[in-house]
RNA sequence: GGACCUGUGGUGCAGUUUGGAGUGCACGCCGGCCUGUCAAGCCGGAGGUCGCGGGUUCAAAUCCCGUCAGGUCCGCCA
């Protein structure tokens, strides 16, 4: 139907005779001798020359005939990558018309996202979305290829799982052959790769969809897709190298350009220098350590187990409102106040604070921060980890860049604690997920300690962003009693919440270790887009749904009947008036 | 569950602060003219429940209340 695409037309090819199809991106009429018709297709746009007048408006889709020829002196396009070409003595035949675009079909103008959602089939047409679904192919197969050289075996898993009782929320699938029964969509494959590991796959990858019906941001969606990793007889060393290996080809198939070895740091170093578990190495402004300077110190506000300081560089000309804001800021992330220091020239410190300041607390200040006149001090005393927190989120929203921006800076986070915090019944939560493998030195904390027992748990974070996180995971039953044990958990709830992995786990589990990569963040970052939403091609509202073919919509009643369902009324929040049907209250 | 921003012909905006006739701009659309344009140009034209509902007022795009939709974020996402 066709000899070539509209973009890939070049000098080489003058003389050519060329059909191309496509769809008119404009017209150009002068006159009944003359018209011009742009002709666009996935690869590019060509200007092609009728002699006469053209049928065909705006989207239709044509089949242009003609002869490949040099664009007349001084009529070149530099701005088209065919400009310095044209396709001559064209005929034109529609193969169908087309309503009028909601929008124009072309990257230069901004269009509501709602309008863009709702004619997605448009919106794809133009040239960046188009550039980011090609990209996204591309770093698939990038990642597959890497997966495929290191002797990972691609395994499908069910879409329709069973729920597991942990984590995020899941989407249900109520049954049809046994009523009151339903399937749950995996909000991962993790129970089914380590599954896969006990039945001796040994190396497993998957380009997985994972659903969880949590609320949606710019980089979170209902369903989304992970290069998601399993292998047998490694440990986290291992699973680190098949990861980077995949996750560098594809950052040199993305940008053209290889990027070196991922820099490591621990959990403990990411918060205590960053105050995040996902730091952003784009940039320096680290919190520094005030803990020991003001270790003695009469200043009330900073009476607290940690200080901790970040600098601004040029800072001192911030506004009094500006850091008024701040303050608020640092308040609302949880910090009980936020204190500021403006350093003048000779060690002079502009701040509410400075006469309650001994000498030497003044001197040790500007020591550790090594901050310079001009720069601004900012200080948060409070438990370690409100802190480090707070000073890492101010850290951001002072220097923060957006994430796609160059250069890019991976880093590996590793050695995350086993546990973080408490549940309301004071047992330890899992950090990662109860088959998470303690850190062997801090094996022997368990019972003691367990707040204080690292894991083998890492993340892979890209300027910021979490791209995925993996584990080497418990294969041992003593182990798993043990963790079980911490938190909480009783051999009888642990056979009913987990009983078929554990019941797989002693038909011979081998030591295995994995891994899962954010397909969508990585390729939103390398098209340079904020929200994942511009790499997937039919993605959601932030409210779940999807514009285009009215998704959720009400079920008929036939359907809720085949699978035993009935819908419930529910009475609409009445402000303190009593209903008419009773409740439960 | 909560906070904030946005909603005006098909598209993007201005108008809202300080109420006074749907007023305006650009693009698109329709018709006409035009033999080298390229986001063509020139002339003419059509196209609007100002998201929706209620209230205040002689009068509401504009003020108030509610609600819906889209976005950003908090909670949530082991």
């Amino acid at each position: 139907m066709r000899t070539h695409l509209c973009g890939e037309l070049r000098e080489a090819h003058v003389g050519s005779a060329v059909r191309l199809c496509g769809w008119v991106a404009r017209r150009r009429e002068h006159g009944e001798h003359l018209a011009f018709v742009d002709l666009r297709d996935h690869s590019g746009l060509v200007q092609c020359v009728v002699p006469g007048t053209v049928e065909a408006r705006s989207e239709y889709v044509v089949a242009v005939t003609g002869v490949v020829r040099a664009r007349p002196e001084g009529t070149a396009n530099a701005d088209l990558a065919t400009g310095a070409v044209e396709v001559g003595d064209c005929t034109v035949e529609v193969l169908a018309e087309a309503d009028p675009p909601p929008f124009a079909v072309d990257d230069r103008v901004d269009v509501d996202e709602a309008v863009r959602l709702r004619h997605r089939y448009v919106d794809l047409r133009r040239p960046r979305l188009q550039a980011n679904l090609r990209l996204r192919a591309a770093v698939v197969r990038a990642l597959r290829n890497a997966m495929d050289r290191q002797g990972f075996c691609e395994v499908e898993t069910p879409l329709l799982w069973a729920p597991t009782p942990e984590g995020a929320r899941e989407f249900v699938v109520p049954s049809r052959l046994h009523h009151g029964s339903s399937y749950v969509l995996p909000q991962s494959p993790q129970l089914a790769k380590q599954l896969l590991m006990v039945a001796g796959v040994d190396r497993y990858y998957q380009v997985a969809r994972c659903l969880r019906d949590e609320d949606l941001r710019a980089d979170r969606q209902f369903e989304f897709t992970q290069l998601d990793v399993e292998a047998s007889f490694v440990g986290q060393e291992d699973v680190l190298g098949f990861v980077s290996e995949a996750v560098l080809d594809a950052a040199e198939v993305a940008t053209g350009e290889r990027p070196g070895a991922i820099p490591r740091l621990t959990w403990a170093e990411a918060m205590d220098r960053y105050g995040t578990d996902k730091p952003d190495l784009r940039f320096g402004m680290e919190l520094v350590d005030l803990t020991r300077t003001f270790a003695g110190t009469s200043v009330k506000a900073f009476a607290a187990p940690t200080v901790k300081g970040l600098v601004v560089d040029g800072g001192a000309t911030v506004p009094r409102s500006r850091l008024d804001a701040l303050t608020e800021r640092a308040r609302a992330l949880g910090a009980k106040g936020l204190a500021w220091f403006r350093v003048g020239e000779e060690g002079m410190l502009d701040s509410p604070l400075d006469r309650f300041l001994a000498e030497d607390e003044r001197r040790g200040l500007l020591e550790v921060t090594a901050a310079a006149p001009g720069d601004l001090v900012l200080v948060v005393a409070d438990e370690h980890r409100v802190a480090c927190t707070v000073l890492g989120q101010l850290r951001l929203e002072v220097g923060g860049r957006p994430v796609h921006e160059g250069p890019y800076r991976y880093v590996w986070v590793v050695d995350f604690p086993l546990f973080d915090g408490l549940d309301d019944a004071g047992n330890p939560l899992a950090a990662h997920h109860p088959f998470t493998m303690p850190h062997p030195d801090d094996l022997h904390l368990l019972e003691d300690d367990p707040l204080a027992v690292r894991s083998q748990a890492y993340d892979l974070v890209l300027n910021g962003w979490e791209l995925g996180s993996g584990s080497v995971r418990i294969h041992r039953g003593d182990i798993q009693s043990r963790v079980f044990t911490a938190l909480g958990i009783s051999d009888e709830e642990a056979t009913a919440r987990f009983g078929f992995l554990l019941g797989a786990f002693r038909a011979g589990a081998p030591p295995h270790a994995g891994f899962a990569v954010g397909v969508d963040r990585l390729v939103a970052i390398f098209a340079g887009e904020e929200s994942i939403r511009e790499v997937i091609a039919f993605p959601k509202t932030q409210s779940g749904a999807d514009l285009m073919t009215g998704a959720p919509s009400p079920v008929a009643p036939a359907v809720l009947t085949e699978l035993g369902l009935a819908l419930q009324q529910v009475p609409p929040a009445s402000a303190g008036g009593s209903t008419a049907t009773g409740g439960d209250r």
